[in-house]
DNA sequence: GCTCCATACTCATAAATATGAGTATTAATC
DNA sequence: GATTAATACTCATATTTATGAGTATGGAGC
């Protein structure tokens, strides 16, 4: 019963079908949850049948038609309770970091480039965060529109995302560079 | 397959017991794998019958004995088809930032507390890690620790550790005190 | 003497997540 | 005109992760 709050936090930016849920959880809705679309579909599902969203049948032309979803009273309930449910701590799990952990004994070019790889993404979602920030808060600054604007919520989780992407990027740029000078000093030396 | 490089990577570190591995693990192994103790027990069984660890009776006064674990060759090579093998995309399933997303439809009240406690465990675990950076590097500064010390690895991804929960704090608090003004500045008008 | 806590583990099962494979339609590209 | 890509979904299953309950020993405090 996890993804589930998440799909209906999703929908309440608006009318979504499965497919359009896949590219928003792909991305990691603002970096706070991700999901396959083999489970959004599944849990969209569940969620019909439990009445927490309606579907609605969208003909299209030009391409096949589609089934969007809106959250319904009892789903507002069933956020409401989640809500006011205790907060899981963020538990994280990441390949990445297992590899620096164990940097000193293997050898380091692969996880230098990795460290790249991770960072680029990093860049990449930062970028596009900060554009959405953009849309989000139309001709208003930041200070105004967090202070007055209707809805900060989708904001704020931008924000946050924004902090982690950023703070990830440098992590593996000042990782990779460390790792790669003390490659450099160790070069011909026997392992 | 993936706890079991967590597990080979703490193991790294010094020869520990099932136990002793829960609370690595409880804290998160510096922020980057999280394990309840019985996945552990089970996973260091399974490691043992791979052959990639070996257990050994540590016999003890005043307590019960323990089995300690020590990497075997078969691990470390395990360990390093791992570190070359494509990392995964880090993947961040937070329930607090659906409900921060979700905040301008629901009573801020308890979402705010939530926040504080959720800036309080990250302002704790901020303490931990710095002390274990200057546990790690001894004597030396960090520039030259990084530079010339022997295992770099485990205080690396602490200093990740590090960044990644001072920016929790800070959003979390951050976020706290906008919904907080918003609900201020809205007492009294009708929902 | 009794309870509580920390150490040190095990067994069983439920829930959540990940993955592989497949279907169908149309639009765009070569 | 054939292939590729994007939209829009479904079915099945494997793997991982989470959780509840239980066992045993000894020390510390009341």
């Amino acid at each position: 019963m996890a993804l589930r709050h998440a799909v209906l936090a999703a929908l309440l930016d608006g009318e979504y079908s499965g497919y359009q849920l896949t590219k928003i959880f792909d991305v990691g809705v603002s970096n706070f949850w991700y999901a396959a679309p083999q489970q959004l579909y599944a849990e969209l599902a569940k969620l019909e049948s439990d009445a927490l969203v309606t579907g609605r049948e969208v003909v299209q032309r030009g391409r096949p038609n589609k089934r969007v979803f809106t959250v319904t009273e009892a789903g507002m309930s069933e956020l409401a309770a989640f809500a006011a449910s205790p907060v899981k701590p963020l538990l994280i799990r990441d390949d990445l970091a297992v590899k620096v952990h164990v940097s000193d004994l293997l050898d380091p070019e692969i996880l230098i480039a990795q460290l790249h790889e991770r960072a680029e993404a990093a860049a990449a979602k930062l970028a596009l965060f900060g554009k959405m920030l953009v849309r989000l808060r139309g001709d208003m600054d930041e200070e105004s529109f967090l202070r007055e604007g209707e809805r900060v919520g989708p904001y704020l989780t931008c924000l946050g995302g924004l902090r982690l992407e950023r703070e990830m990027r440098d992590w593996c740029l000042q990782t990779a560079r460390t790792l790669g000078e003390r490659a450099v000093h160790n070069e011909g030396k026997p392992t």
